[in-house]
DNA sequence: TCTATTTTAGAACAATCGAACTAAAATACA
DNA sequence: TGTATTTTAGTTCGATTGTTCTAAAATAGA
């Protein structure tokens, strides 16, 4: 009936994703926007409203190719592995990150959602994955032997969305090896101290 | 010499931290600033430098009244108290922060630090002041037995550290007390793990 | 080839931003 | 009491903010 589309969603998404995740949602102008995603202002309200839906939009975008991919990659490993390797994706990402971006999740849980409670509940809710993720995982490793069960499942879980959160943090404002490895390392430690002698 | 100052300091800098704590940085315009703090746009310029420089006095302000008070309160415990009543002292705090503001240095750490090197090496300065503190118990705690030895004292704190962040924004988002709970208890529960058949 | 429909391109809008400026007010020292 | 010095109180500045508007361009169906 009409004109088609001249640009790529996609690509459009991904370059918005760059902006708001590096400088966040205050910070990145609707001319940021513009300049990086090659489109122009009445083609980004048409297609995507406002600066705020925008920025849903971004979000989720990363959320799916980032999180969602990760633990969908993870969910062939066996319970522990999968655990260790999530940890170890993100310290590596962490330290590679020579932006000091971070996780764009982490930033919106502090930068969007204090001023709008339908943020606070998309975060919530992706936050809520994670947890689902480690719980199904430990509660695997702790039926097949592989994981402690000196703790409750739902308490790990808990514990390893917490010290995700933590290294994340930690990683936009000291991104030593050090520093990130030694905070995951004891959480590690303590999945595994079901039968304490067998070193 | 001259004509004295009428407004008090101190006030002046609460009022400044509660503003860039629920608001944030950029968020917070210089207009806010003059209407909580009660003083006006010369008054703030000529006493404190520019936006920036304020934003700097307020943080410092913070952490002092704030997270320095609360490591001197806890100097007076033993090793395993010390760490474990810092930590009930967050998740309360966290519980009863019904403005869900959280931690105004892991704001910072994720607001402002990320396109000003300075800002990060204050909030560096901070965190590593925090995990000095930890790794201080937890040094004290292995050694009169309090605190299991099967963690490098360096790797609990740098643990406990993580765990902390990872609190104040897991807080932010979904402030339930048995997220937050059971966040921590894993990480307590570890330091004491040191003779594991005492159950 | 016409026409309806939608996307483009870029200018324009009022509002707000951080910052600076001009005087008036006020006080410690002489 | 006079004077030097500093804080006050608003106003004002240019720049930038998010958003909207007006046309021109482009294409699918008739």
């Amino acid at each position: 009936m009409a004109r088609p589309r001249k640009f790529d969603e996609d690509a459009v998404l991904d370059a918005a994703v760059q902006c708001f995740w590096s400088r966040g949602y205050e910070a990145t102008s609707i001319r940021d926007l513009i300049a990086n995603t090659g489109l122009t202002g009445a083609s980004l309200y048409n297609a995507f409203g406002d600066k705020r839906a925008f920025y849903q939009r971004a979000l989720d975008h990363y959320v799916e190719g980032s999180i969602g991919e990760r633990m969908r990659r993870c969910e062939t490993l066996e319970p522990r592995e999968a655990i260790e390797s999530f940890f170890a994706e993100i310290v590596k990402r962490s330290l590679d990150d020579t932006e000091h971006k971070g996780c764009m999740l982490v930033n919106a849980a502090l930068d969007v959602t204090s001023h709008d409670p339908a943020f606070q509940e998309v975060v919530a809710g992706v936050l809520l994955r994670i947890e689902e993720f480690f719980l199904h995982n430990v509660r695997q490793g702790q039926a097949d032997g592989s994981v402690t069960t000196s703790l409750a499942a739902e308490d790990l879980a808990r514990h390893l969305v917490g010290i995700l959160m933590g290294v994340r943090v930690l990683a936009r404002v000291r991104p030593d090896r050090a520093l990130l490895e030694g905070a995951v390392r004891p959480a590690l430690a303590l999945l595994a101290a079901e039968k304490p002698g067998a070193s």
